[in-house]
DNA sequence: CTCGCCACCTGGGGGC
DNA sequence: TGCCCCCAGGTGGCGA
């Protein structure tokens, strides 16, 4: 799935096809998601979107009396089709706009579709939600007092989405080895230039796949209905045992909390 | 509060 | 061909 960068090319490719437009129809085919998919779908008919936002990885839907909130967990992806396409096994959610199907596909269902009326940022998955790493917000400064305190690797710590939002597994591996750190790391005692290069690595890597339309892995498909042909060469995720592309040496795999990291262990120290 | 771990699902790929 | 096992981009929730 989708890390930030997928959410935010979703968002783009999106948002100039809805913002404006009203929703015809909502329809749920399979309501069972991460959670329901609730009753309260079905009232998005004859609301107008005003905006597509997203918060870390979750896409939020601005209408009319509310926020449909979308995340697209590992498997999902949106995208639209011309009305009158017939859903595939796992498409299991529709917005009608007119000539065009806005559809969520998730094969996996750990994907969700929710929808509050409330303030977003005060829903309980939004509430707890940390910086986001390409806003200004995210200086080394804030990464150095994010980390303090914390045993924890750092690659985990980045991972963790109530500090920072929208870094998955494959761009903590890219962006720790771009600023030449061990991923194993303990978070809480990386000096103020480890945390002021892996801010930068971060922000760069990010913006560098959003740039190349998202790291299209086996899931994702850019929201036009087009696989994305694009993939964001990787320097260490998914190759274990390859030379380095930097260095040479045999990149490695371990497992840190049940989830694999990629790593070289010349460049990253 | 932090931590380590599990669970929720389906499908693809490799080995036999 | 078929079967079985392993692996996969997330993250809420559990108990310690």
């Amino acid at each position: 799935m989708p890390e930030l960068p997928e959410v935010e090319v979703t968002r783009r490719g999106v948002a100039p096809f809805v913002t404006g437009r009203v929703i015809r129809a909502a329809i749920a085919r399979n309501r069972r998601l991460r959670w329901p998919v609730p009753a309260s779908l079905e009232t998005l008919a004859g609301r107008t979107v005003r905006a597509v936002e997203r918060r870390g990885k979750y896409l939020l839907f601005a209408c009319d009396g509310g926020h449909l909130i979308v995340h697209l967990g590992m498997s999902g992806s949106l995208r639209l089709l011309p009305a009158g396409t017939p859903p595939g096994k796992h498409d299991h959610v529709d917005l009608v706009f007119g000539a065009r199907v806005l559809r969520l596909r998730d094969p996996r269902r750990f994907g969700a579709v929710l929808w509050t009326e409330a303030a977003p940022e005060t829903h309980p998955l939004l509430a707890h939600l940390g910086v986001e790493p390409l806003s200004r917000a995210l200086t080394a400064k804030r990464l150095y007092e994010l980390t303090r305190g914390h045993r924890t690797a750092i690659k985990h710590l980045l991972m963790d989405a109530r500090r920072i939002v929208g870094i998955g597994n494959i761009y903590a591996c890219e962006s720790l080895f771009l600023a030449g750190i061990d991923p194993r790391a303990p978070a809480g005692r990386l000096s103020r230039a480890r945390c002021a290069r892996l801010v930068v690595s971060i922000k760069q890597i990010l913006r560098k796949a959003i740039r190349a339309g998202g790291a299209s892995l086996r899931d994702f498909v850019r929201s036009d209905g087009e696989p994305g042909h694009f993939q964001l060469r990787s320097w260490v995720y998914g190759r274990p045992g390859l030379p380095c592309r930097r260095c040479g040496a045999a990149l490695r795999r371990i497992v840190q909390g049940q989830r694999a990291t990629f790593y070289c262990p010349r460049c990253q120290r």
